[in-house]
DNA sequence: CGGTCCAGCTGGCTTGAGCCAGTTTGGCCC
DNA sequence: GGGCCAAACTGGCTCAAGCCAGCTGGACCG
């Protein structure tokens, strides 16, 4: 399985980076932990400055260190990741606890939830979107945007998209805060119980946006989720999209194998 | 929401990736479409070739665009996702098609499907894999790795442990072909049917050996799916760790909301 | 006409230098 | 003791230059 044998064949940069990797999954560089200087290294290497520097990026890209301007590259800790899974739509887990699966997680890793919802707009939809809503594509619905911190840090976002007709005047439609049991109960006195659920899953990394917005660290990808409630007559009412740090969170589903 | 208001106040290296960045997403830059070269950006921007090199090692990271050496640099094609759903273990679909649900989804992409069982041997499971099957750790399980191909470009393999008591001396336990139907109908023969399944998501960037592996281009993460089977007394019975190229698969998951 | 080969393109990687901007630390002064 | 400040670290980014290696097309030769 190896790809170079002979280890001086390397390039110098690829040594480096491939000495602190197993520095790191060895333990030998503990989590948390500092790595040498860019100078230390070069020095250590006989190579110029830029090629450590080099060796470093390459490790900042498969998300295995982080550098801190001033202070120095640390093994990147590995936090305990969110499981979100698809009981956090249901109905007697909204009931008993009042809390939101994401705030219960969170508590769960004793950091502190916040949510906010940062807008309530209506808009067009974009296509795949309109798509999924069984919309034509001009027609306009309610935007609302929400963002999930742990600690005051940003781990999510998402949007969602509500038809105008199923929105009507209601809360939904304009209020930032839904009140108690949070957007599904919401839906479900409209006439909308959440019974079915699709989620499409896929993996990126973020964009600028994405990036400052969440405060991605380089080398992280982001999880995208876009989720589509149905009601009981399997009909589509809503659709958010979610935009996940992947360092932070992960899915969780249980369910069983239909037919 | 600009962070820059500026354009001149940017770095040089960021202001280069972000005009090329715009031109992608505006489609002046189609996909496929090759960029200016390293030294015709530096000529143009009036910066060193280090620098424009640097704004494309940005773009590069955000998976937005990839490099062939000698060739140029070229907007990435965005395949299309292979979308792979909780479907996969439908007993119906089984039954219908005769084929596995990865042939199927490569097959509607006009792509030749081709799964590769590359050993079947006996160990001790890693300890999280054990933790779900509820076994002691060091008991053994049968360990399968599987490879899945489109037109012979690897997109994903998935790792299986079995309880040796599961597979007893069934072909399972040693035979790398499995049949018609797949392993899931072998599990049924030997009175483990498919009924619950837990899926846990993440996605990271990939290690060295995924990258050589699954030959990933840089700036693509991997997701990860962590696999478990259990039959109809709830009991776990089979363990599968799959990691999937994140710029050529997707999940999706249609399932009811319980309770 | 057909094949070969090479010039001139491409990116890949390194060097060594310099300047800037955060952080830390220790000594100095009050 | 307390506070401040400067030196000595840290990474961030750029420059200018050079050599290597893969690719391509056109000129040249048979």
């Amino acid at each position: 399985m190896n790809q170079q044998p002979d280890p001086d064949k390397r390039l110098p940069s690829r040594r480096i980076a491939d000495d602190l990797r197993s520095s790191i999954e060895s333990g030998d560089l503990p989590a948390g932990g500092k790595l040498p200087s860019e100078r230390d290294l070069a020095a250590r290497y006989g190579t110029a400055r830029n090629t450590a520097r080099e060796a470093i990026s390459i490790l900042q890209s498969e998300g295995l260190v982080v550098a801190q301007h001033g202070r120095g590259v640390f093994v990147r800790p590995r936090m305990p990741l969110m499981r979100l899974g698809a009981n956090r739509y249901s109905r007697r887990l909204r009931a008993e606890t009042g809390l939101s699966p994401f705030r219960i997680e969170v508590m769960k890793q004793g950091r502190t939830p916040r949510t906010e919802c940062r807008s309530v707009t209506k808009e067009q939809p974009p296509a795949d979107v309109a798509d999924r809503l069984g919309l034509a594509p001009q027609t306009s619905v309610v935007r609302r945007e929400n963002w999930y911190f742990a600690d005051d840090e940003p781990v999510q976002f998402g949007v969602t998209y509500i038809p105008v007709n199923v929105a009507g005047d209601s809360p939904l439609a304009s209020e930032k805060t839904l009140g108690k049991g949070s957007i599904y109960a919401r839906f479900e006195e409209l006439g909308y119980p959440i019974t079915r659920i699709r989620e499409e899953i896929s993996a990126r990394m973020p964009n600028p946006e994405e990036i400052t917005g969440l405060g991605m660290p380089p080398g992280v990808p982001v999880i995208e989720v876009v989720h589509t409630s149905l009601d009981a007559q399997h009909q589509p009412f809503e659709v958010t999209r979610f935009v996940m740090r992947g360092d932070l969170n992960g899915l969780d589903y249980d369910m069983p194998v239909e037919d």
